[in-house]
DNA sequence: GACTTGACAGACAAGTCTGTCTGTTCTAAC
DNA sequence: GTTAGAACAGACAGACTTGTCTGTCAAGTC
């Protein structure tokens, strides 16, 4: 269990095995015990580093959120345009999801444990949509410039906002689904939308 | 807290304040005391009607699952044909989700606390979907042969799953941000789609 | 009037949960 | 070498979990 010759420090060992437990698991169902248990720490150690269990879930959302935001980042660098970067965007969906036994959207699952909606974890939760919305947002405003005359009807911010709608809910059904169909469908969906 | 002169069965108020219950707080944060106290009822009681947590919580997602199918069936009759009932459909979301402090859907909410896929309680939140489905096919169908020469080209089923995901998107989005606003998109989303 | 049924009250078992605390061992800097 | 800081092991407290069990009471049935 305890893996020895890990450079990494307890704390970042910690948040990588909750992470892990967390989205796998649910966040209620994991137990400080077993956090610890699989990451090769002391209690104290753990409460050295994290207050209380509920710092933790806001650090893993947190962590989560930054991962993401600079994932989008470069994965989408390679992109030539808006066009291809909006695609490009579900297009990591699915092996993404394929990656782990996909189990939904890890900030709409922790978010639904937690019911008073100011707390930070939920407010962290509704940053990282507001993020994707900026960016799919900008893609958008880009991608109309681009059109010109044949787009200039477009309403670039209720594409983006149907285009998000879509994102959310491909990432929905294919964890009621247990399956990434819904994924695929959205890029066929959003290739309709960004037609 | 226990209400004298409630005229339903023991297992009615079991399941009516569990469903409360699980809705507002989540699964795992309900405890069976907690149910029991609220629903006016002994603990023995209690596992003369369910034989375990696991048992309630089939039964809420079973009794919500034929509630709502009842209730969608009786909220679409009012509307005259396809077009309209698909639009409708919507509509419920808006006054439904303002009701009670919205927390999203529930039968996503709940297989989200429950990692095991081929779990009952999972399996209903699926049919839930897969209903829904269903009933959105069938319409897009019967629209798609309304419509005629107009849409002759149009591909129904890609319309449905096209609906599906506006829906469920709506729905995610809905309780991320804690405001009804994604689910008016979703009406004008559709409306694009139907268009 | 005895008997069954179903609900009541609540103690109890056995285990889990988070979080605290004591004390030991390792490592790196001086 | 000594010393400070960090991580270690793990006992412990106290609350909370699901589920069992004993016994009481009221209403309806034979």
């Amino acid at each position: 269990m305890v893996m020895k010759q890990d450079n990494r420090t307890p704390a970042q060992r910690i948040l990588a095995t909750a992470s892990d437990l967390f989205y796998r698991n649910g966040y209620r169902a994991t137990g400080i015990n077993e956090i610890i248990e699989k990451s090769g720490v002391a209690k104290a150690t753990f409460y050295d580093h994290f207050p209380s269990k509920e710092s933790l879930a806001l650090a893993y959302v947190k962590s989560m959120n930054e991962a993401d935001k600079r994932g989008v980042e470069e994965g989408l660098k390679p992109f030539p345009g808006p066009y291809e970067k909006l695609l490009g965007l579900l297009d990591f969906l699915v092996p993404w999801s394929k990656e782990r036994d996909y189990r939904g959207c890890a900030y709409l699952n922790i978010a639904s444990e937690i019911p008073d909606h100011s707390h930070p974890v939920r407010h962290e939760s509704k940053g990282r949509y507001q993020v994707i919305r900026t960016l799919v947002g900008q893609l958008v405003h880009e991608l109309k410039k681009q059109r010109g005359r044949a787009w200039k009807d477009k309403d670039a911010d209720r594409i983006a906002d149907d285009y998000l709608l879509i994102f959310a809910g491909a990432l929905a059904l294919a964890q009621v689904y247990h399956h990434p169909r819904p994924l695929r469908e959205a890029k066929d969906a959003a290739t309709r939308l960004l037609a």
